[in-house]
DNA sequence: GTGTTTGCAAAGTGTTTGCAATTTA
DNA sequence: TAAATTGCAAACACTTTGCAAACAC
């Protein structure tokens, strides 16, 4: 189940990062655990639970260390938490309001017919996309304002 | 410069809140400010400058209350802190990394050919995109990888 | 009057930091 | 041995909350 520590080896030197028991582990962790969405809390629970030794900093200043190294994709939802993806390449997610779930949307389900021009001297370092889903019985706040909207016509 | 209370005012009953002197003074206050992004303590600022007297917790209250009633939209860029958009159905946004600015991206110049369906029981609530950019001569993590990448060829 | 809203200060959450001890090269 | 990394606890930034006083209807 657990797999070598060679794959993991040259991903960390390939990236500059020193090999450390940590940051080793964990390495091979999130191969194990690939293909998920976690926060910092969840990979520290599951370190513990692998019997990894590590301290919650640790597990901070390694997600983003992989994470700049492209090793680890980010997730913004804005659900208060900062949550890491083990595919780094995909930026299209579903974000369930309702459970508070993320799922990857397939690449195929969505595609852009047209991609905005970076404002000058800007480039463009990645695009995210959130689709927001909830059950589709839950209340959508934004019917009772448009029912309200009718008897505030200009 | 600034409305008349008629709009703000017609605007709160609409949605049931009542118009009390802090949540009218804002409204008015945004859209004054309209087209505009904005945290919570950036818009407290605007308050205090134009001599509204309303706490921080107030302004907190007001602009979730003003956002779930669709009179505000909601961005999350993942900065740390919410920002609120006064134009409440742009949902494209360019967001620099290098300045922490937030723009709206023209809804001409980014189209969608393929939308994902939702899974099983769900619907879609909202999509956002943000489009990361950064200035151009900024240094790109993802290079030094690419690069190191070469000599850990599987 | 009655129920809602406000403001303060305290509490909370997720994340980062300072620094001594430990580990890696 | 020199430089990088770790772990702890304290510090942090932003946001939310509890509750008494003020306000709207």
């Amino acid at each position: 189940m657990t797999r070598p520590y060679a794959q993991a080896l040259r991903q960390l030197k390939a990236c500059g990062l020193r090999p450390t028991r940590q940051r080793l582990a964990l390495a091979r962790l999130l191969q194990d655990l690939h293909p998920r969405h976690l926060t910092a809390e969840e990979l520290y629970q599951e370190a513990r639970r692998a019997g990894i030794p590590v301290s919650l900093a640790t597990i901070y200043n390694t997600l983003h260390q992989f994470t700049s190294a492209g090793l680890l994709g980010e997730i913004v939802v804005g659900s208060g938490q900062t949550y890491f993806d083990t595919s780094p390449h995909s930026h299209w997610h579903f974000f369930d309001k309702t459970t508070g779930e993320i799922m990857d949307v397939p690449d195929h389900m969505l595609r852009f017919a047209r991609l905005p021009e970076p404002p000058a001297g800007k480039v463009i370092e990645r695009i995210d996309v959130v689709v927001r889903i909830r059950d589709a019985a839950a209340p959508d706040a934004r019917v009772r304002i448009a029912e309200a909207d009718v008897d505030a016509t200009d």
